[in-house]
DNA sequence: ATAAGAATAGTAATCGTTACTATTCTTATT
DNA sequence: AATAAGAATAGTAACGATTACTATTCTTAT
């Protein structure tokens, strides 16, 4: 892996995810890319986004079985419309969930998905 | 599509999924269930864990790229391990998040990944 | 200017899953 | 029990998102 150095490539991805509508792929983001840089690769774009997502440039939220990034990096969580399928950003802090899911009230809320993160019991006790 | 008639095949797919560890991926049943019909094919294993999921017989849950199923299909959410991966579920009713994420003091919680599905603002008007 | 080694473009390979197709099985009707 | 319509199957090919590979180009410290 080694030490990370410029190039014009990365810095493109990272403008044009900055630059385009929230959550694009890594394909959307390739044929946005190629307008300024028509020669750059699918397999870059690839590298380029997931470095800056290790780097904390980016973020990333799956859509199935896809990836899609986010310029967003604060911690936020997602709404997703059953109807037409678009992945909302809804900023909210862990604790203030319960709030959302009542002050939502102009929304359908229909069902929630979560998945809470940690270290289950057998790890904890084998640390 | 159309009717859907009797086969040892769905039968014995169920059977294995309720008699396995929690959360197997197809390719898990598919080996498992190959005990007892050494013939079966994967496709068939895929087809029938699919139409168990939409006859509800059988629920599902994405991990990463690949779908894991679940003989367990009342309303539950999943604990990841940061650490070994498992995957755990959760029975917890959508009010009584705030309580678990505040009472789970017992396990050490890192992050939560919270999907909430519903009909957007766009779509609520248009419809 | 040079050299070491990141990064690239282009392509092949991977992997979970779905699509296809000829054949077999289930079920309702006689 | 024999028949016929059409589900379901086994086996295989195809798919789509992503990663791996490799020869070449670019960046950066000296
Ligand atoms: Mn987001
Ligand atoms: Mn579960
Ligand atoms: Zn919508
Ligand atoms: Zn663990």
């Amino acid at each position: 892996m080694a030490l990370r150095i410029y190039s014009k490539q990365r810095e493109q991805v990272l403008e044009t995810v900055k630059s385009m509508d929230p959550h694009p792929s890594a394909d959307d983001v390739y044929h946005r890319v190629r307008r300024r840089l028509p020669h750059i690769s699918l397999g870059t774009v690839y590298r380029n986004l997931n470095q800056l997502v290790e780097t904390g440039d980016l973020s990333c939220v799956r859509d199935g079985k896809m990836v899609r990034y986010d310029w967003e990096t604060g911690h936020h969580q997602h709404f997703r419309c059953e109807l037409c399928g678009v992945l909302q950003n809804v900023k909210v802090s862990n604790k203030e969930i319960m709030n959302l899911l009542s002050q939502y009230s102009g929304m359908i809320i229909n069902e929630i998905d979560l998945e809470i993160k940690g270290v289950c019991g057998d790890c904890s006790e084998r640390n």
